[in-house]
This record gives C-alpha cells, structure tokens and sequence, in this order.
DNA sequence: CTGAAGTTTCAGAAAATACTGAAAACTCAG
DNA sequence: CTGAGTTTTCAGTATTTTCTGAAACTTCAG
C-alpha cells in the first residue's frame, strides 16, 4: 500500500472499524479511497493502491453497488468501469439510512407483526407478545418518522438539527396556541400571540441557523 | 432449546439478525430471551433454555452488561446472579444509541480532529483533507444533535416524531416571524399571526399526540 | 478456615468469513 | 466473427470468530 499520509490515516481507520460497522477491512479500505479521492477510480488502481487482490476488489465494490454507496462512471475509449463516491455527506448518510433500514430493521419489523397476529398458546407467551407488542411500536414510530425526514431537504434538516432541543420550545408555543382554540367553543377573537413568540426568545439563544 | 412457539420464534429471529447489528447469535438470543421473559433469569437458566454452554452464557452477559443492556439482579437467600432487560423501550434505544455511538463514532470522529490538525505534505492529501473535513462537519452535527435528544424526554420526542415532517412548518413560521421583526427597524406593532397557526393547520393533519 | 455454590478465564476445536489465483464469462473494436 | 481487454465466479486456503469443557477463581455459610 502506497498512499499518502493522510489518506493512508483515514483509509486503515476505516478498514479496522469496518467490523464494527457490519462491513469488512477491505470493503471500508475501498470505500475509504473512493471517498477521499478527488477523481474515480478503477478497480486495478483500487487495487493497486490497496494491496488487494483483482477479485477481492470485484467483490468489494460489488458489495458497495449493493449498499449504493458508489457510482459508476464510464470514461470515453476506456473499457474499464470507474468508481466514485458521492460527494454530498447528507446524501450519503440517506443511502446509509435507507439501507441499513432495510437490512436491519425490516426484517425484524415484519417478523414482529407476524408474531402479533398470532394467539399465544401459553402463558409465557402472552407476556412475550406484549413485549413484542411494545417493540413493534416503538420500531414503527422510528421507521415512520425516518420516512419523513428523508424527504425532508439537507439545509431543512440542518436547521432542525442545529435547533437540536430548542424545538421542543416550538412544540410548547403550539400546544399552547392549540390548548386556547379549543379551550373556548367557538373563537370570538384570536389568543394572544404566547411571549415567546413576540420576543426574541428563539432565535437569541444560537439557534441561529444560516452557514454551516 | 425448549421454548413456547411465540418466543422460540423471536429469540430466533434474534440470534439471526445478530449478525447484521454486529453482536453474535449466542448474544442476540440471550437479549431476546431477557428481553420477553417475565421474570428475570440466572445464568443456568438461560444456558438451559438456549442450549448454550454455561461458559458461553457467561461472555454473552458479559458482552450485554457491557452494552448496559442488561441490568443485575440479586434475590436474598440465592447467590446468583439474575439477569432482567430494562422494560422502557425509549430507554433501551437510548442506551444502544449512546453505546453505538462510543463505539462506532467516536474514534472516527477523534481520528479525523487528528488529520484535519496535520498540514497536507502533497497535492492528493489536500482534496482528502477537505473530503474529511466535509465528513466531520457532518459527523460532529449529528453526534450535537444527538446529545440534546438524549436528554428529552419520551413524550417529547413522541410528540415531535409524530409530528414527522410537520416540524418544518413550525420552522417557516418561525422564519417569518423572525424576518417580520427584523424587517423594520423598531417594532411599533407586532406582526400578524401567520395563517398556519390561526387555522387548525398543524393539528388537523393527524399529528395530534396523546396516546401512544 | 473449609468447602460448596457459583462465575470467569482460557486453550484448543469447530464454524464462519475473508481472500486468492485460475478459469469462465462478458464486451466491444476491428 | 475473433480475440484482447476487462470483470466475475468459484473452489480451495487462510484467517478470524465463536463456542466448549476443564480448570481457576470468587464468595460466603457454617
């Protein structure tokens, strides 16, 4: 392996956390380089780079076609097939998520509403299926709502995120705006406008959300 | 392995899926089998019930009081060990979020503030330092925003993830209000209630939270 | 103290996974 | 078509991980 300092770094980081995170050393290597470099790669280079051999690389960036983490690009009169990278971090970790949803979560979704149809025949199995039940429901707020933020666009998502628990603060003022409609039968006049909003309170404390 | 159906089923499936979530089958049936079992259970217990040796038993807890997974109990006039899975769901999640992220973020994110702190010695490691940078902006977001959710409550973020994409709108409104104030110079009047929140826009739409 | 009840450690066997080189398959210019 | 350039498959080997039984260790009642 013959690679720059800080792409060598990052490269063998990502190979030995590869375990980690459900994928192995050479697939993280690979992935590694492709993200680092500044133009796509073959798959002799990768491997040349890497120290791996033709057809550990084939099926490395098979697995990574698998998980959508790379392109393909075709360079005119060059039969080889170039790799890259996305460049967006935000659309990758969408890919990430996406995937790895369906990989890890799914599965188990199903199986528990598979269990949840049943009638339990004993016992033990009635308080299972509670537990279960509980499960199920959690896993289903999660996915429901990861289907919603995917949606949602990166610098909405930044701002959000930026606002981390602040946004609870906006979940309050509507509450509340929400408790006074419904608080009187019909609305003669709308409530008052809550301080919150009238003051500067949301956006004084470094919320404020514009570069990155 | 001596199980009811319902159970049998799910602990499977566990030790299955272990795998994929970077925990071995011995470790995935352990959990489920804690995790939809009435009572809590010793060792002997569930090695009986699994039809693991008591060695591998041991390593399995072992593994899961690591991931504080699972908590201890002690029954007077019993010297062994009883093993429970917390119930709350919420904070089942919490804890694997937490634990995931000490392992598995972590030391990306402490090796890529090691890199970013270095001087490129050539052309190549420039176009890497940059894509690490863009990494660790995005890691260092999440891993923010991640540690105010942590400290919401559950009913807080069941209200705010049943909500989905509707935050969004509360941010707009946000905005407008804000760019309202902003716009003159000095307030002489407060701005106008935006129209969403005069309607029953938000709520109307299903996103009404009560009961899970 | 002693020893019975319980838990952990550890070296080696068993199983699963990753990796290689050679051969097969594919693809397209000529 | 043909065959050079390229990618994929696959059987066998190497490596890693998991699992076991035996031994070591710990704890505590008597």
């Amino acid at each position: 392996m013959k690679l720059p300092p800080l792409t060598q770094r990052f490269v063998l980081h990502f190979g030995e956390m590869g375990s980690r995170w459900g994928i192995n050393r050479t697939v993280g290597q690979i992935y590694a380089l492709l993200y680092v470099s500044a133009k796509p790669l073959n798959a002799d280079e990768v491997g040349e780079a890497l120290g791996f051999s033709r057809s550990n690389v084939s099926m490395g960036l098979k697995e990574l076609q698998s998980w959508r983490l790379v392109r393909l690009i075709h360079r005119p009169n060059d039969r080889r097939e170039y790799f890259q990278a996305p460049e967006d971090v935000w659309a990758i970790f969408r890919t990430l998520a996406a995937e790895r949803r369906k990989r890890e979560i799914d599965p188990t979704l199903s199986m528990l509403r598979d269990a949840l149809m049943e009638q339990p025949s004993v016992a033990e199995d009635i308080h299972a299926q509670v537990r279960m039940q509980q499960m199920h429901a959690f896993i289903e707020l999660m996915t429901d709502w990861l289907d919603d933020v995917q949606e949602m666009d990166s610098d909405t998502l930044v701002s959000l995120m930026q606002m981390g628990s602040k946004v609870q603060k906006l979940l309050q003022i509507k509450d509340r705006v929400k408790q006074a409609f419904t608080g009187r039968q019909q609305l003669e006049a709308p409530p008052a406008l809550p301080p919150e909003l009238s003051g500067a309170g949301l956006s004084a404390k470094g919320a404020d959300h514009g570069q990155l």
